[in-house]
DNA sequence: CGGCATCCGTGACGATACTG
DNA sequence: CAGTATCGTCACGGATGCCG
C-alpha cells in the first residue's frame, strides 16, 4: 500500500487538505456533524458517490481519527459511523466553506439534490448569538439543530440509551428528540433564502413567512425581535 | 469538453467544493493571498504540481472568478495571476482549515517543503486583534503581514506604482513595502511553537524568544504585554 | 526564460455487479 | 445491509517540447 498522497508541506492549511482534501470527505464530515450514520444513509444522502470509494474513505477517516465505527446495541444490529472530537471540529471548517459558497449557490439547478438537513449549517450561522434546541420543519423534511452548541462527537459517556445526548451532534435528521425550545415552520423559498443569506431570519418571522412555535425564551426572542 | 465535475447538490458548501476543491486549488489561493505572482512563481512555491495542472487550475480558477490575470507595466514585461475580491474571500475558509490543521502538524518531515510566508497565516491568526504592518524576519527569509486587515485583491483603484498598495494582499513575501509599525525577528523553532498555538506571541516575546523593534503602538504592546 | 501544450504511466474515481 | 470485486475513464504527476 502506497503511503497515501500528501503535498509534503510544512503548513498546517497543507496538513489539513492531507487529511480532509479528497473528494467526498468533508461532505461525508457534514453529513455525520448530523449524528452517526450507517454506511446505507451515507451512500444515499451523497449522490454519486460509489460504494468504493465512500468506503475508502470512511476507513481512511478512521484511520486519520476523524471517525469510529460502532456496533449498535442487539435491536437493529448494524454498524454506524460517527465523527470524534477531532472530526467534529472540523465544524468551522464546513462554517466558512458554507458562507463563502452562498454567494454562488444560485437557484437550485435540475441536476440538484437537496435534503433537508443540508440547511442546518446556514441555519446554524443565521441563528448566531443564540441557544437552544430549535426544530425545523420544511416541506422536504424535519431536523433540528442545536444553537450555540459546540460538537462533542464520540466522546464523553454515553449516557443511557436515549436518543439524544446532552452534548450531542449539533444537528440531526428528524424532529428532536427532546422539547424543543423553538419550532420554526417555513417553506423552501424562505430557508433558501435565510440560507443564502438574502434575508434575516428576524425579518423572515416579522414577515410572516416564518412561524415560530414553542414558549421557550429562544422562540420569544425569534417572535418579538 | 465535459462541463466540469460537480457535486450538484444544493448546498453551499457543497457548491464551493465545485469551485475549490480540487487538488491544489486551496493552495495556489494560500500562494496568491501573498499578492500577484506569475506562473514560475506558482510552480516554485507549490513543488509537486505539475505544470499542466497548474495552468489547468488557473484557467478555472480564472473562469470562476477567483483570480484574474494581469499583463505587467512594459519593464518586465509578465503575466501575474492575483485574486479577485471573491477569491481573497476564502482566507477564512484557510483560516480554519489551518486552525484545524495545526493539531496535526507536528514536526517537520524530511520530505516536507517550507517556505517563510507560509508562516504568515498561523500569525495572522497569533496576531488577531491587533492592526499594523509587520515585518517577520526567519532564517528561512522575510515576509510581512498587515494585522487586522481584510483582503482587497485586485479592487479598487491601482494607486501609482508603490510596492504596496494601501488595501493590498493580507500578507506577501519579502520586506514591507513602507515602514512597519513592528518588525519580528525570530528562529524557525519559536515560528512554529506560535504557528502551532503551543506558545503565544506575547509569551515568545516575554522569554526573549522574539525580538521586537520598531516604535509603533504595535511595537510597544508587543513588548509590553 | 516564462508559459504553457503534449505525451505517457499510474492512480483515483464512478458505475455496475456480486458476495458474506 | 454493508461492503468487496471488477472495469472503463479520467485526473494527476513527471518529463519533454514548442513558441513568444
Amino acid at each position: 500500500m502506497p503511503p497515501r498522497r500528501s503535498y509534503d508541506q510544512y503548513c498546517s492549511a497543507a496538513r489539513a487538505l492531507d487529511s480532509v482534501g479528497d473528494r467526498w470527505t468533508l461532505l461525508i464530515v457534514r453529513e455525520l456533524l448530523a449524528g452517526p450514520r450507517r454506511y446505507t444513509d451515507l451512500h444515499a444522502d451523497l449522490p454519486g458517490v460509489s460504494t468504493d470509494v465512500l468506503a475508502s474513505r470512511l476507513r481512511d477517516m478512521e484511520r486519520d481519527g476523524l471517525t469510529t465505527r460502532r456496533r449498535l446495541p442487539p435491536p437493529g444490529a448494524a454498524h454506524v459511523y460517527e465523527l470524534t472530537e477531532r472530526g467534529g471540529a472540523l465544524l468551522p471548517v464546513l462554517q466558512a466553506l458554507g458562507a463563502w459558497g452562498e454567494a454562488a449557490l444560485g437557484e437550485r439547478r435540475p441536476t440538484d439534490a437537496v435534503r433537508a438537513h443540508w440547511f442546518a449549517l446556514p441555519l446554524l450561522r443565521a441563528l448566531d448569538g443564540e441557544t437552544g434546541l430549535v426544530e425545523v420543519r420544511l416541506d422536504e423534511g424535519v431536523f433540528h439543530l442545536r444553537a450555540g452548541a459546540s460538537p462533542a462527537h464520540g466522546i464523553g459517556p454515553a449516557d443511557g440509551d436515549g436518543p439524544v445526548r446532552s452534548d450531542g451532534p449539533v444537528y440531526g435528521d428528524g424532529p428532536a428528540g427532546g422539547e424543543p425550545d423553538a419550532v420554526l415552520s417555513l417553506d423552501t423559498d424562505t430557508c433558501t433564502a435565510v440560507s443564502r443569506g438574502e434575508l434575516a431570519l428576524t425579518d423572515a418571522v416579522r414577515a410572516g413567512r416564518v412561524v415560530v412555535t414553542g414558549d421557550g425564551p429562544l422562540a420569544k426572542r425569534l417572535r418579538e425581535a
